[in-house]
RNA sequence: CGGGGCGUGGCGCAGUCUGGUAGCGCACUUGCUUUGGGAGCAAGGAGUCGGAGGUUCAAAUCCUCUCGCCCCGACCA
């Protein structure tokens, strides 16, 4: 494309020439002359060329045109000058992202329309479809995310189904403040060494002019005391418990929090990890030891549930190793979900706090035979984390994918239409139609804008993940149906079939919606179990494994229960071990390292 | 805290090497034609080029200093 020429063949030519200059074109026109390329000429003459054009710049004024209006230039050039200044040359910017017309419609498809895919960069397709979808965005401050209302409506929803299912386990909700003191944090060891690291403290009350202009902490408001903003609260609720708790008629107590929490994080992901996150935490306090463990693992089966049942998200449950469990925690349970990438997401945790806590606040009850006892305790969270999890478990390359027990839209309705006539008769059905799914309980929205095309909005409500979308036309108006059109097939696509369209009769439409809808939420969590299945190994030799972790996955192997062999592990490939799962059938066999007896296997993966 | 990259209309970027009227695509506004898979044409609005100094007739571009963000590592749900 090189195309230069030097300046004395433009005078003499008195014609139009492209001077190639960087990704620019310079076309000089002569009046009476029709605009042509010249033929590319030998390079030698560059330099001298650049010289020339520098002069040009000289000469006058170069009037810059707008790409679109090239097509407007005149065959030839009139003898008048054009442009207003006078001048008889014109600059064209043809940058690289100006080239030839078919060039551009496709780096427009690829570049501004469709989001990343998972193939070609797996955390970007998930930033792309975290923004694109409206979830969240970033926030002002580092490492903070803003949830906006289409990842809000689906938290609120998750807090519904779980709130739900506390409750009917006896838990109660109560609040907790958000500043620990300081000196909270250092009675339990563990905990200490735990979260020290991640607290932001608070350390004046006041803010005061500064020199120089604006605010400062005012020096005079420095706090006796600094506060921490919990990073999770056994601390400040373990104060009050001790306050509270007398007798073994007080236990057990049973208490839920919904919170937030702040952990100064050095590398924050949206939803995956930020600076401030939401989550529910529970808290218990027990007479025994049986009791307390009865809690944990009956917690951990509402997680398990709401994570299989609610967001189609299958999930491995067990025991957290030594190396991984809770700051200050006997043992750590754990809900482990495979994403996309085949790296393991820790999805909820129910914690066996033992005594350690009640020994570190002085939790203690007086029992039957009045001697004192100190109580035995548990917590367990999920947190906003889970929508970071639903979204890598079943979005796709058009975007965010709902489940429907959990979507706040359920179905989106798309009227089509040709003429005002059309309009009219198409959208009374289709009103009528959103009336009837909504008294239904069904969350519906009927998109009549009439400034986009219905294959925008296709594109644009799946890329926010409805689970449904039902076309109306006029054919569908006359035959009384409309078709259906789950986000995610819920059988096999037929011969020639490129998405699964179902008519539905506008009878019974709620009926039809409905089923469609579990259908789809089966589908769904099918999906996922067997791409958990399919990236599932059992492995025995450790250089196989070294090698295989690359690809991804959950590994199954034998491992000795030494912190060591576990240490190496992780240096080694980076993979740790999810858990211990409790599904797991005792088989005994030798550690993949160092060959000592195990008698089950356990998970290695990558994790999130 | 180490290594890398980037700050230019709302978003994504070109232009910086070689100083010379701030551009492109998308989005937005208006009008007409369109509408069963991301519509077309036309006309428009919108940027003190992250900030502060300096060099120059002239700085997005060169020099100095700053601030911020993103990515990759060490920590974590």
């Amino acid at each position: 494309m090189a195309l230069t020429l030097s300046m004395s063949a433009f005078q003499a030519a008195s014609s139009a020439y492209i001077f190639f200059r960087s990704k620019r074109y310079w076309v000089f026109c002569s009046p009476g002359t029709g605009l042509k390329a010249a033929p590319p000429a030998a390079r030698a003459g560059t330099a001298k060329a650049r010289s020339k054009h520098r002069t040009a710049h000289r000469i006058g004024f170069l009037p810059t045109m707008k790409r679109r209006s090239l097509s407007r230039l005149p065959a030839r050039v009139p003898s008048e000058s054009p442009w207003p200044n006078g001048a008889r040359y014109c600059k064209i910017n043809l940058s690289a992202k100006t080239a030839p017309r078919e060039d551009r419609s496709m780096a427009k498809e690829r570049d501004e329309k469709a989001i990343t895919t998972r193939s070609q960069d797996y955390s970007q397709w998930y930033q792309d479809v975290v923004l694109r979808a409206e979830m969240a965005d970033y926030s002002p401050v580092k490492g903070c995310m803003v949830i906006r209302p289409n990842g809000y409506a689906l938290w609120e929803n998750m807090q519904k189904a779980l709130d739900g299912m506390f409750k009917q386990t006896g838990h109660v909700n109560a609040y907790f403040p958000l500043f620990i003191p300081m000196s909270f944090l250092s009675k339990e060891a563990e905990h200490v060494e735990g979260f020290a690291k991640e607290c932001a403290v608070v350390t004046h009350h006041r803010l005061g002019a500064v020199e120089g202009g604006g605010v400062g902490p005012a020096p005079d408001s420095v706090l006796e005391e600094p506060l921490i903003v919990r990073p999770t609260s056994e601390t400040v609720i373990y104060a009050m418990y001790s306050k509270w708790i007398k007798s073994y008629r007080d236990l057990p107590l049973l208490l839920n929090q919904w919170a937030n929490v702040v952990r100064w994080e050095m590398r924050t992901r949206l939803f995956l990890r930020t600076t401030e996150f939401l989550w529910q935490e529970g808290h218990t306090a027990h007479a025994a030891h049986e009791e307390s463990w009865g809690e944990v693992t009956k917690i951990l089966e509402i997680y398990r549930r709401f994570a299989e049942e609610w967001m189609a998200v299958p999930v491995l449950t067990g025991v957290k190793t030594d190396a991984e469990k809770f700051a200050g925690a006997l043992k750590t349970t754990c809900i482990e979900a495979m994403m996309q990438d085949g790296k393991a997401l820790q999805a909820g945790t129910s914690h066996d706090l033992g005594q350690n806590f009640a020994k570190a606040f002085d939790v203690k009850f007086q029992d039957e035979t009045g001697g004192w006892q100190y109580c035995w305790q548990t917590s367990w969270g999920v947190s906003t984390r889970l929508i970071g999890a639903l979204i890598m478990v079943h979005s796709d390359d058009q975007g965010l994918v709902i489940p429907p027990r959990l979507a706040a839209t359920h179905a989106v309705i798309v009227p089509i239409y040709r003429d005002e006539a059309g309009k009219a008769k198409v959208l009374e059905v289709a009103r009528a139609l959103k009336e009837r799914l909504s008294a239904s309980g069904l969350g519906i929205v009927l998109d009549d804008r009439d400034t986009v095309s219905p294959g925008f909005k296709y594109n644009e409500w799946e890329l926010r993940g409805v689970p449904v979308r039902l076309e109306i036309g006029p054919r569908d108006v006359e035959q009384g149906v409309c078709v259906a059109v789950p986000r995610v097939p819920t059988r096999e696509l037929r011969e020639g079939e490129k998405r699964q369209k179902e008519t539905l009769a506008l009878d019974g439409a709620p009926e039809h919606l409905k089923a469609l809808l579990d259908d789809l939420q089966k589908a769904l969590y099918a999906r996922a179990l067997q791409f958990r299945e399919e990236h599932s190994y059992t492995i025995d030799d450790y250089a196989q494994f070294q090698a295989d972790i690359e690809k991804g996955g959950f590994f199954w192997a034998h491992w000795c229960g030494s912190g060591a062999c576990e240490a190496k592990i992780k240096d080694e490939t980076k993979a740790t071990i999810r858990c211990v799962p409790f599904e797991a059938k005792k088989e005994p066999g030798a550690c993949m390292v160092c060959g000592a007896p195990s008698e089950q296997r356990v998970v290695f993966a990558r994790a999130y």
